[in-house]
DNA sequence: ATGTACTATTTTGTATGCAGAATTCATAGT
DNA sequence: ACTATGAATTCTGCATACAAAATAGTACAT
């Protein structure tokens, strides 16, 4: 029986990623270090750490003397992080093991086309939409590279709650994800390539309204 | 007058990037935080606070109760680096505004052909280099995606002292970058890209031969 | 000589303490 | 009423202190 031992700071990180999900911060709030570590029953040291890690991420923003705080959403960083995704999960694809993806293509089809069928909380969905996405990546051997779209898409997750409640949105990443599997089984690479970068273009497209501009 | 006030762990971090940068530490040593930190003059708070950011850039690696130690080199990791930035180089590009290519391309022109002149120290013509790419993308509107190649760059300055003293390799990187200027010149966007790409390309397998395999 | 159990030492991970900057609040002056 | 000024408070940034894990060392048994 492994017992969990990891740092603290880590543990804290995933906790607040948790909340940042359930939309318990609103973007731009400002954190207060002293209360924040005292809810989470831990000291500051550890919490600090999180926090500049999270800031690393793009999740916060430190300025000098003022602390940390959500960072800001914008319309032009929701671009910006959605053409650096699409970029770097296609260089993901393309260099991935075609084996793996032959193999995997079924599976991928499967999982999409089940999407539509069933309403899920929104967590669900999000975390539905990234296992699949984990899942077609899977065969690509660039580690580096995996970790840094968990990273970039770390950043990202200020905006997925934002969307929450909408349906339409949803059925339409599982027609684009089909497309992509569909791609896959055909042997047509480059065409799943063009197919996930359209699937985070119109997805960020499909968000781009709901995010309140405040520059 | 503007006295500097910026936060201890980011002046540490720079400090850390210069030393290694001047090859003071090899892949693989494991840090002591309190010999470290009392060298550097400040406390293991912000010291660790900076390690741990240059771990969040691949910089360093942390094991629980082992603390942090520069990340081993691979030739592996430097092919999957080298691909990343060559695809973020080449997004950048992209989504650059036209008029300041245009407007640019002759002083890079300019600096490519300066570059194979003037035989300098090894750290000027990395610094070099880094400048020359920061001018050919500082038309790019996509901060994000600069920042992060500043960030996945810094992963990179673990290699970048493996190849001191060869002369043949920055000949071909001037050549290169003259090469790219010239698509830029004639206004070829998608050639210049290619030619960016084959850049980074080339600049790994000139490495490759001398980085030591430890796995 | 080799391996093992146990102790001592070093080093990390976390908590607490302290100085100074930033913010808030109250008061005085116009 | 509104702004300006300054004291009081809050909070961050950094230093120090402490506890637990890891490593090194030692004695002892095989």
């Amino acid at each position: 029986m492994p017992i969990e031992r990891r740092p603290l700071r880590e543990q804290i990180r995933d906790e607040l990623m948790l909340r940042l999900d359930r939309g318990d911060f609103a973007a731009g709030t400002d954190i207060n270090e002293a209360a924040l570590a005292a809810e989470l029953g831990v000291s500051r040291t550890p919490l600090r750490e999180a926090l500049i890690t999270l800031a690393g991420e793009g999740v916060l923003e430190s300025n000098q003397g003022r602390g940390f705080r959500f960072a800001p959403v914008s319309r032009k960083e929701f671009r910006e992080l959605c053409a650096i995704v699409a970029a770097l999960e296609a260089l993901a694809l393309d260099s991935s093991d075609p084996a793996y993806l032959g193999r995997t293509a079924p599976e991928l089809l499967r999982l999409a086309q089940g999407f539509s069928d069933d309403v899920a909380e929104q967590q669900d969905i999000e975390r539905h939409d990234d296992e699949w996405h984990d899942l077609l990546l899977g065969g690509c051997g660039n580690e580096r590279l995996l970790d840094l779209i968990t990273s970039v898409k770390a950043g990202m997750r200020r905006y997925s709650h934002l969307v929450a409640g909408e349906s339409t949105p949803m059925e339409r990443a599982a027609e684009e994800h089909c497309r992509i599997a569909e791609c896959l089984i055909a042997g047509d690479l480059e065409g799943a390539a063009t197919a996930l970068r359209d699937n985070w273009v119109n997805g960020m497209e499909r968000m781009m309204s709901r995010i309140p501009e405040t520059p």
